[in-house]
DNA sequence: AACTAAGCCAACCGCATCCTG
DNA sequence: GCAGGATGCGGTTGGCTTAGT
């Protein structure tokens, strides 16, 4: 049967907005705040689909945007947000104040994408790329010494790599066949790092947020997503329980990644 | 100066998820 | 609990700009 379309393509502009459309979604916004945008087209007197006026006001008119090239700390940043959660580029955003997902995903594609290349990176994996192209017998199972890699990238503590990747070795054994159907590539959500406010949206996504990380066992799919050993996440999450009696989410999570967030 | 290729980014599209009655 | 509407998200595209020849 097939969703009834967002607007009445017929009679909506499409392609680039003019100075008089934003000026008109601008005044409208400022006089009745956001939200409702399949009415505020007609209500503001645009012939724009709703989530046309909501992406150019987010993407592009929105007064707390930051214009401008990013600077290394954004980049670093960037880099490091992307290997934690992937291409979830809404919540790379909400931890670059000014940044949309749009502008951060171009960004990515353009530029970093480029960068990483150049530093032996693959950037969907954040493996050297070496190691991508030595696909050992089993393609789940890497080396020691790309798991050091991967540490350093991820400014993880060598020791704790190299006993838990051998605790992980010497557990092969008679689960081996079974380690190699994991699927290694799971990916996690954090919280949004600014405070709830009144703004609804705002409630509800910090309410999604939550969601996601309660069902989420922390450490376990963080260590997962990055490529570390599944022990290895077994071993955070008890070194965590047991210093501060529970695994501090978000806050944590980012430290253990190395994160100055 | 003219043409082409590459880079860049705003905007669109379709799907997923959430909300509400 | 379900269906349909509203919104958000990520992938993709089209067109403009810049660089190279």
């Amino acid at each position: 049967m097939g969703r009834s379309p967002c607007c009445e393509k017929a009679h909506t502009n499409k392609g680039a907005w003019t100075k008089e459309e934003d000026d008109r979604l601008i005044a409208h916004i400022q006089a009745h705040g956001e939200g409702c945008w399949r009415s505020l087209p007609k209500a503001a007197g645009l012939l724009r689909c709703g989530k046309s006026c909501r992406l150019r006001w987010i993407n592009y008119l929105r007064p707390d945007l930051k214009r401008g090239n990013f600077s290394d700390e954004e980049d670093e940043l960037i880099i490091k947000l992307h290997a934690l959660l992937g291409n979830k580029w809404s919540l790379i955003a909400g931890r670059l104040p000014g940044r949309t997902d749009n502008e951060i995903k171009n960004y990515w594609n353009t530029h970093i994408k480029r960068k990483l290349f150049s530093r032996g990176i693959d950037p969907s994996s954040h493996r050297p790329i070496n190691s991508l192209n030595n696909k050992s017998s089993s393609s789940n199972s890497r080396s020691l010494k790309q798991e050091i890699h991967m540490a350093d990238f991820f400014q993880y503590d060598h020791s704790e790599v190299t006993s838990c990747f051998e605790r992980v070795a010497s557990d092969a054994g008679s689960r081996s066949e079974e380690r190699a159907d994991i699927n290694l590539d799971l990916s996690i959500s954090l919280p949004c790092s600014s405070p709830p406010d009144d703004n609804k949206n705002n409630d509800r996504k910090a309410a999604i947020d939550s969601k996601e990380i309660i069902s989420n066992s922390t450490a376990g799919k963080m260590c997962c997503h990055v490529g570390l050993p599944v022990n290895y996440a077994a071993c955070c999450e008890n070194r965590y329980n047991g210093e501060n009696g529970g695994l501090q989410r978000g806050i944590t999570c980012d430290h253990r990644l190395g994160l100055d967030l």
